[in-house]
DNA sequence: CAGAATCCCTATCGATACTG
DNA sequence: CAGTATCGATAGGGATTCTG
């Protein structure tokens, strides 16, 4: 597997490729607002509580560049933009859901 | 762990201990090296590429207060320190398991 | 509404040298 | 061997303001 932003030696897995993409501290909380289905910007900005505006945007162009969130635009007044998850991004449903079952599990173990 | 309010909420707050625990630079690449079984520190040092002493020593002992890693220290001469996860740090195996495998078959595309 | 642009801060990370 | 201690770099993150 590829190396990409990371300039260190690659990890003996790809783990370290997952973890450039997911490992952010806003990734996952707004991947899991999308399994809720298609969201406007201003709908992930009210739902995900104490993200701002810059790290919203930044963090929906770098999971859109993986291919785990699709980005529409419509050309209203005042605009209209839509994100979802394409399949990729779907297929990290279970995992962030056994994720959050570990996490009740243990966590406070 | 935060109270739990309705699902939503319940879901987030616990997804961030997650991640404050899990989402470090260096954990989950800690945590897997031990899935391998226990390990001196020089070991995981030689082990896990590129990275340091102090980082090293930083995220075990954030592992261990997390009651993820155990290390047991013996009185030797030079010293002999060694780390093995615990049952709440096996728990994740399946988990980064399954990230590894999702890395495989769609990060590159 | 959906961002872009600034400014600034601090947590994280890395390299190196040292020690019981 | 298994760490500490220090210092310096930088990337990530936050608050705010502005605009098509």
């Amino acid at each position: 597997m590829a190396v990409k932003k990371n300039k260190n030696i690659e990890f003996k897995c790809s783990l370290k490729d997952v973890l450039d993409i997911v490992g952010g501290k806003w990734s996952i909380p707004i991947i899991y607002t999308l399994f809720d289905g298609k969201k406007r910007f201003s709908e992930l900005e009210r739902t995900i509580p104490n993200i701002n505006t810059r790290m919203l945007v930044k963090e929906l162009k770098k999971l859109e560049e993986n291919r785990i969130v699709k980005r529409e635009a419509f050309a209203t007044v005042p605009p209209t933009v839509e994100y979802s998850l394409n399949h990729k991004g779907m297929m990290l449903k279970p995992i962030i859901m056994d994720l959050h079952k570990w996490g009740e599990e243990f966590v406070d173990q």
